[in-house]
DNA sequence: TGCCAGGCCGAAA
DNA sequence: TTTCGGCATGGC
């Protein structure tokens, strides 16, 4: 099917972003995505519309709420006072079209349990391994075969060394972990969703391997909390050098993990971008 | 090859 | 309460 669009929408850099893991890009505009059990091949055809491998039917049921379509991320932009932050104002310039993704909740815990103190290119590695190990696998409408992600039950059931052959390293205990408590009932993900952001925090905390940073990408990424601001070492940077008066967090809320992704991307220089003729 | 990565844990200060 | 060493592994 065909999905017109006048919001920011970009696939490249959506994909880059460092929130998936499970984009694969297949050729100059196009991308092969994996999420709750299913495939999609998305692409920009032109500007303003993308080409889906899915019918309606599945794209109201999955891909419409992944894509998080019904919030306005040109108007999250047009908040800020670009005079008084030139900084975000140029790194949101370089990343119109990124969008917060309503990504998996289980997924993405153990997404970030995984991407400790890693690379995205290393965690993206180590994702599509453990889903060849033990999540189903299925054929695409290309034929191709993927494997959905696996649930807590088929990681709980893996063996450390099952684990470190993913390239988990000093991690598999904490993904094993995080397995068991959610299927004990100890880490209810029904609970995290309805619980506040401060609560969700503390809540994902009590997993070992699962700090601050952790907590707030899965905060921002999981539970989509559009204001659970990550730092991690680029962040870190950025609110020291561009920010040494301090960062607006109030004025900024309650969007302020949109525009953290802003500066992720900007100071990872990132330059994906859709056609434009 | 070395440096670094969407960090966290546990001990020491 | 803050600081700091150790940690497994792979990308670049």
């Amino acid at each position: 099917m065909e999905l017109s669009f006048s919001d920011d929408l970009d696939l490249g850099l959506i994909a880059e972003s460092g929130q998936c893991f499970r984009w694969e890009r297949v050729a100059a505009y196009e991308w092969r995505i994996v999420a709750f059990g299913r495939c999609l091949y998305a692409a920009h055809e032109r500007p303003g519309l993308l080409r889906l491998s899915c019918g309606e039917e599945e794209f109201v049921t999955i891909w419409h709420d992944y894509l998080d379509l019904d919030q306005n991320y040109a108007g999250i932009r047009e908040r800020i006072d670009r005079e008084r932050d030139p900084f975000l104002a140029s790194a949101m310039d370089a990343g119109k079209g990124i969008r917060i993704l309503r990504q998996d909740l289980w997924e993405t815990l153990v997404s970030f349990i995984i991407s400790q103190n890693r690379n995205i290119g290393a965690i993206r590695r180590s994702i599509e391994l453990l889903a060849k190990r033990c999540g189903e696998p299925l054929i695409d409408v290309r034929g191709r075969t993927y494997h959905a992600f696996p649930g807590p039950d088929a990681i709980a059931a893996l063996t450390e060394e099952d684990l470190r052959a993913c390239g988990l390293g000093y991690r598999a205990p904490y993904v094993s972990g995080a397995a068991r408590a959610v299927l004990a009932g100890e880490c209810d993900l029904e609970i995290l969703k309805g619980a506040s952001d401060g609560e969700a925090l503390e809540l994902l905390m009590r997993l070992k391997g699962v700090g601050v940073k952790v907590a707030s990408c899965v905060s921002l990424f999981g539970l989509h909390r559009l204001d659970a601001f990550p730092v991690d070492v680029w962040i870190k940077r950025v609110l020291a050098t561009a920010y040494p008066d301090g960062y607006p967090f109030e004025a900024y809320a309650p969007f302020n993990g949109v525009y953290q992704q802003y500066l992720f991307a900007y100071l990872r220089g990132t330059n994906a971008h859709p056609p434009t003729d």
